[in-house]
DNA sequence: CTGAAAGCGCTTACAG
DNA sequence: CTGAAAGCGCTTACAG
C-alpha cells in the first residue's frame, strides 16, 4: 500500500524542505527568513522566493533545534509551590503579561509544595534550555539551586529566598507588614492575638512571625505558646481545624486571629462557619486575601500583594541577567545582584 | 588573562565529555545510560565505568536535542484560556498530578481568553515537539487547531470544543446540569430567572443557555431578553454591574439568578454587596463556584465541575492518541475518536 | 564486545 | 551573491 500522499498542509517542512524546493542552500533559506537576507547580500529575487516559499508552505522554524544550537531558546520557566493558590497564580499572569511584550514565551510548573517535584522540574527547564528561571521555592535542602548559581543560570527567585545564597529575588516587606497588622489589631483592643502560620522552614514565614512577635513585645504583650499555631501546608484543610479547636480550649477567651497567608484565613473562614461561630468579633487580619474576603469578613485588615509589581521587577531582574549573562560569557565577573523588597498595601477595614 | 577553571560541577557536561573522559565512544555511553547495555553486550567493567563517571560528572541529558533526535519528548502541553480561573487552575493541578506517576512533564499556557496569543501557543508548544496538547481553546476561528488535526498531532479538548470537528475532547454535561440547576430555581417558587452567560461564540456557553430556555419552556415561563445577558468575558468586572444595573431597572422584581460561571457569580456577589442588595432572598444556581461561596451565599446552587475527572480523563484520552501515533506511524488510519460527556454533582443548597 | 557515521533541524563562521 | 561544512547533544541502524 502506497502512503497517502499529502498536501504541504500537513506535511513537516523545514529548511531543508524549502531549500531543495527552490535550489538554494538551506543556508540561504535561514538567513533570509531570519532577516538577515540583506545582510548577506542575498539577490532581492532569491530573498523573495524563498519568502514567499515558506509562506505558501506554512514553514515553522523548529525551536527545538533552533535552542540546541543557538543556546537560546525565549523561553523562561516559572517554578510555583502550588498553581491553585490564587497569589502564585496572579504572578503567574503578571510574569506572562509582562513577557508577552518581549517576545519571550513562558513554561510554567507547580512544585505542588513537593521538593523532589521541585528538582525535577528545575532539571526538565535546564534541559529545555529556558533563558531562564524565576522560582519561588519550596524546598529546605537547595543542590540544584545551588547548582543552578555556580553555572551563573539566570534565576530569579519570588516570595521566597534562601538568606545563604546570593541570589536575586525579590519579596515583599514581610516582617514590616505583619508587624503594622498585629500593631492594629492590639490598637483596636485586642490582647489574645492567635497567629496561624505555617512551613516554618521558610523564611518568608518565619519573618512573618517574627512581625507578630515583635508587635506583642513592643506592647507588652506575652507571646503565648498555646495562641501559635504551625500548620503543616500539605494537609492544611484536616490539620487547621485541630489546631482551632485547640486554640479554643486552652484559650477561650483568644481575641484576634492573624493569619499569615490568605490560604489560612480561608480555611478558618470555613472552620468559623461550620461551628457557628460568629468571627466578626474578633479582630482579624491576614497577609493577602481572595477576592471574595471583603463579602466574608468585611472587617478583615489585610497586607495586599502587590502582584503586578512582582511579576515586573521579577521579569526586569531576570532579564538583566540574561542580557549580562549573554553579552560577557566568556568573562569570569562576579555578577551583581538584585534584592527587592516590594511593600504590601496595608488594608485597615474595622 | 586566563579563562578560571572550573570543577565538573558548574560545568556543561555531555555525553561527549563522558566518552573522551574514559576513552570509550558516545554511542557506548549512551547506550550504557539509557539501559541498553545489556542488551547492546556492553561489559560489564565498561557500564560500571560509565555509570560511575557520569554520576560523579552529574550528568544531565539535554533533552532538547533527545527531542530532536527521537521525536518524543516526554512533555505534554496544556492550553487554559486563564491561568487565575480556579476551575482551570484546578484542572492543571490535576492533570499535572495524573501524568506524574506517568513520566512526562506539564507545560503550562495561558492563553487569557486571546486569540493570537493561543495561536502563538500552539506553535510554541508544537516547536517544542510536546507530545500532546490538552486544551481549552479560546477561539472562534481554528486555523491552527485545524492543521493540529491534520496532522494528526495528539490533542484533547476539555471544557469546550467545536461541533464540525472531528476531536477527541471532555466536557460535562452543559445542558444537563443548566437545566436541572434552573429547574430547581422554578420549584423554589422562582418565576423571573435571570442569566447571566459570556462567550457566546463558545458551544459550552450556549449550551448551559439552552438549558436554562428549556427549563423555563417546560414551565411554560416566558423567555425574557430583559433578563438574558450576556457579559463580555475580557471585561466583565466592568460589564457586569452595568447588566445587573439594567436587569434590576427594566424587571426590578426578578426573584432568581441564574450564572453560567462560578466567576460571573463571584462577580455578582460584590455588586449585591456594594449595592446592598440582600441576595438571600433570591434562588440562585451557578455553574461550578469557588471554594467560598457556601460562606457567601449558604442557598446557592452549583453544578460542581467533576475537575479530578476531568484532569484524569483528559490524560487518558491523550496517552492513548499518543500511543497510538507511535504504533501506527506508518499506517494512514483514521484514528478513533474519545468524546466523552462527564456529568456534574448537583448541589441543591435551598 | 565496541565504534564510526548518519541524522534530527537549525545557525554561523569560512570560503569563493 | 551563494554554498559547503561544522556543530549543538543526542539516538540508532550498520558494521566489524
Amino acid at each position: 500500500m502506497e502512503k497517502k500522499k499529502r498536501s504541504y498542509k500537513s506535511m513537516k517542512v523545514s529548511l531543508k524542505t524549502i531549500a531543495e524546493y527552490l535550489n538554494v542552500s538551506v543556508a540561504t533559506v535561514s538567513w533570509v527568513l531570519s532577516g538577515l537576507g540583506d545582510e548577506k547580500k542575498i539577490s532581492l529575487s532569491t530573498q523573495e522566493r524563498v519568502l514567499a516559499c515558506a509562506k505558501e508552505m506554512d514553514y515553522r522554524p523548529n525551536m527545538l533545534a533552533r535552542a540546541l544550537n543557538s543556546g537560546r531558546s525565549n523561553t523562561v520557566g516559572l517554578i510555583i509551590p502550588s498553581i491553585a493558590d490564587s497569589f502564585y497564580s496572579g504572578v503567574a499572569k503578571a510574569i506572562e503579561r509582562t513577557l508577552d511584550n518581549l517576545k519571550y514565551s513562558l513554561m510554567i510548573c507547580s512544585s505542588e509544595s513537593d521538593g523532589k517535584r521541585e528538582e525535577r522540574m528545575i532539571n526538565m527547564l535546564k534541559s529545555y534550555q529556558v533563558d531562564g528561571i524565576i522560582i519561588a521555592p519550596t524546598k529546605k535542602t537547595k543542590d540544584e539551586i545551588q547548582k543552578l548559581i555556580d553555572e551563573d543560570y539566570p534565576v530569579v527567585f519570588f516570595d521566597r529566598f534562601f538568606s545563604d545564597l546570593t541570589t536575586n529575588y525579590v519579596i515583599i516587606n514581610n516582617e514590616e507588614s505583619s508587624f503594622s497588622l498585629v500593631e492594629h489589631l492590639i490598637l483596636k483592643g485586642a490582647r489574645k492575638i492567635a497567629i496561624l502560620t505555617t512551613n516554618p522552614h521558610l523564611l518568608t514565614l518565619n519573618f512573618r512571625m517574627d512581625g507578630y512577635i515583635n508587635a506583642l513585645k513592643k506592647y507588652d504583650i506575652e507571646v503565648n505558646d498555646n495562641l501559635i499555631k504551625i500548620i503543616d501546608i500539605h494537609n492544611y484543610e484536616e490539620k487547621l481545624p485541630g489546631a482551632l479547636d485547640e486554640i479554643f480550649e486552652k484559650e477561650p477567651d483568644v481575641d484576634g486571629f492573624f493569619f499569615t497567608t490568605h490560604i489560612l484565613a480561608m480555611e478558618a473562614f470555613k472552620y468559623f462557619m461550620n461551628h457557628n461561630i460568629d468571627y466578626n468579633k474578633f479582630e482579624l487580619a491576614s497577609i493577602h486575601e481572595e477576592s471574595l474576603f471583603p463579602l466574608i469578613a468585611p472587617q478583615i485588615n489585610v497586607a495586599l500583594m502587590p502582584i503586578p509589581d512582582i511579576g515586573k521587577k521579577v521579569v526586569e531582574i531576570l532579564l538583566k541577567q540574561i542580557n549580562l549573562k549573554e553579552s560577557n560569557s566568556t568573562i569570569d565577573t562576579c555578577q551583581p545582584v538584585d534584592q527587592v523588597t516590594i511593600p504590601c498595601k496595608l488594608i485597615y477595614r474595622d
